[in-house]
RNA sequence: GCCCCCGUAGCUCAGCUGGAUAGAGCGUCGGCCUCCGGAGCCGGAAGCAUGGGUUCGAAUCCCGUCGGGGGUACCA
């Protein structure tokens, strides 16, 4: 019997016993849902559905709820005691031994194998960064990556089989004007002035690849013969830049998806089975002046048509974003997560509504999903700095690491707020290496566990091998209980975050396990040399406590110091 | 103009597929080891922007208002 077992076994009995009692009336998608109770005193887990079926069966939902326990099994495993409260909630709460065994696990076997892996055998694309190789990723990057990279894991940790990939455009304009904005450094003498083109790139990297080209390719090259060199050096450049970037977050993609790879086929193909689609009697794909082509996606709902085909012949970011899409869709993957910046909703929104059109709209819907993040503005001296991209005034990825002083404080900080909300990163706090710091004082529950354990060996005490089932007997003051309750909710809680993919619950675990750890250890003597037994018993409990925080800072990729 | 996100404690934010007394960190006020790590714990003060609606029940869903942020390219 794990968590997750326990709360299906919970549903099913709820649910025959549901139908066993009011047979047709039930509709067919009726489920009987248990979630956590927030109050001690209402039990462990709670049902609601007496008060969902009231208005549906015609009776008051007491009644109801009664009429359910009195059908449910004599006894149920791991469940202790069966009431009903309030308005009509049905609270089950486990039995001690459930939990002892829970917890007993944990410790020997950790959060790993509970976690219901609802993935298995399924595999799933993440994309993520994709930023355009014209120079360092920025704060804003920064966000996305760890983002992605913990979505990426939270979803092998319920068993996906997970690919990170990174599109970028090496075609398109940005691409030639950084080429240019390259050629203007190595021509200009070392005291000169570039003349940076209109809209080009003034970051002073470039400064330093125009020395790294002349060591490689001399000082006779010229812009009007030599685009090519240029631009190419320019990208393999910011590529390595970027790479590099990454790894300080500890991030490898499984793929690097170039643009140029789908031009022209891929590209073609796909405008040509646009065009071959019509609403209301009308092409999807139309020709407007001097040779553009547009694409339709008023009819498709969306508020604009687009230009798709420049009349030079060159595709838009749009289009050659839908081929991208097309190809995913096309490797068969049960899962296709995007994760985007605020600035990419609307394209995105026209994506999706071209890919809906191509694919159907259910095959899109249930594969794909899209997560769009909201930005981050910097909190430095208590003041928020702008953040402006382009001109070369940006905060990097890497001056962010470097000015926190730690990847994983970064990392974990990005990761206690929801995506969707926009935050501020308060650079003071990031740098304190206090208990005003969320990460250090995770961090420091699990060291001080680990000395605890340390302590315990020395003085002869071990967590017990095996389970027996007087060990419950061993932990039932308050305190234990209510550790053993909180660990008992990871493994679920865990998945729960990975099938949303909403990292940032995790870092609300960690307090919480952190909180938890600490309000025990200040009540309860744990090494008592008075016994043995409630010494090991109490041991198994920290020792589980200490394995459920370290995997979850696992899952985020921040380190569980043994001593800090 | 249109679109998106957000208004929850003094500050930064959780909670939002409706449920029982709204949580955390920081700050603030007051306490706590003769003993396993005080980077800790316990307690106090303090809050759902606003007006309607739906409901047995709303921080949560719907509509309006006010406020903050972002987007709105033939850049990606």
């Amino acid at each position: 019997m794990t968590p997750a077992t326990l709360r299906n076994e919970l549903e099913r009995v709820l649910e025959s016993s549901v139908r066993s009692i009011w047979g047709e009336i039930i509709p067919d998608d009726f489920r009987a849902v248990v979630s956590g109770s927030n109050n001690l005193e209402f039990g462990d887990l709670s049902c609601q559905a007496a008060m969902r079926l009231a208005a549906i069966v015609k009776d008051n939902p007491r009644s109801v709820a009664g009429m359910i326990t009195e059908t449910l099994p004599e006894s149920i495993e791991g469940i202790a005691v069966v009431s009903i409260d309030g308005p009509g909630f049905i609270n089950f709460t486990f039995s001690d031994d459930y939990l002892a065994f829970t917890a007993f696990n944990l410790a020997s076997s950790g959060l790993k194998p509970f976690i219901p892996d609802s993935g298995t055998g399924r595999e799933a694309l993440v994309e993520f960064v994709s930023s355009n190789p014209t120079g360092p990723l920025t704060v804003g990057h920064c966000r996305q990556a760890v983002l992605g990279e913990t979505i990426s894991i939270l979803l092998v940790a319920s068993g996906w089989n997970v690919s990170r990939e990174y599109y970028f455009n090496d075609a398109g304009r940005q691409m030639t004007l950084l080429g240019e904005s390259l050629a203007a450094r190595y021509l200009s003498a070392e005291s000169g002035e570039a003349a940076i083109p209109e809209g080009g790139y003034h970051g002073d990297y470039i400064i330093e690849w125009a020395s790294d080209l002349k060591a490689f390719h001399g000082t006779g090259l010229k812009w009007e013969t030599d685009r090519d060199t240029f631009i190419r050096f320019a990208e393999e450049k910011a590529m390595e830049m970027i790479r590099s970037d990454l790894s300080l977050l500890g991030i490898e993609f499984d793929r690097y998806f170039a643009e140029s790879e789908l031009i022209p086929e891929a590209v073609t193909d796909t405008i040509e089975r646009l065009s071959g689609i019509t609403v209301d009697g009308k092409s999807l794909v139309y020709q407007g002046d001097s040779g553009k082509l547009w694409l339709r996606f008023t009819a498709l709902g969306r508020p604009n048509d687009r230009v798709m085909m420049r009349d030079d012949g060159t595709y838009t970011y749009r289009m050659p974003d839908i081929a991208y899409h097309l190809d995913k869709f096309s490797r068969n993957y049960d899962l296709i997560v995007d994760i985007f910046g605020a600035d990419h909703l609307d394209t995105s929104r026209d994506v999706t509504a071209a890919l809906e059109c191509l694919l159907g709209r259910e095959n899109v819907s249930e594969k794909l999903r899209i997560i769009i993040h909201q930005f981050v503005s910097l909190v430095k001296d208590g003041r928020k700095t702008k953040m402006s991209t382009r001109s070369g005034d940006f905060v990097t990825l890497r001056e962010l690491i470097n000015d926190v002083g730690s990847s994983d404080v970064t990392k974990y900080l990005f990761l206690t707020r929801r995506a969707e909300a926009q935050m501020d990163f308060d650079l003071d706090l990031a740098r304190k290496q206090s208990s005003e710091n969320p990460v250090y004082y995770v961090q420091y529950a699990h060291a001080r566990i680990a000395g605890l354990l340390r302590t315990a060996g020395e003085a002869g005490v071990s967590s017990p091998q095996e389970f027996s089932s007087g060990l419950y007997e061993l932990l039932e003051g308050e305190y234990e209980r209510e550790l053993m309750r909180l660990l008992e909710s990871v493994p679920v809680n865990v998945a729960a975050a990975s099938d949303e993919m909403e990292p940032h619950r995790l870092t609300e675990m960690l307090a919480d396990l952190a909180t938890g750890f600490h309000r025990f250890y200040q009540h309860v003597r744990v090494i008592d040399t008075e016994s043995m037994e409630i010494s090991a018993a109490r041991l198994m409990l920290c020792e589980a406590c200490r394995r459920c925080v370290s995997d979850l800072l696992g899952i985020l990729g921040v380190d569980a110091p043994d001593r800090m």
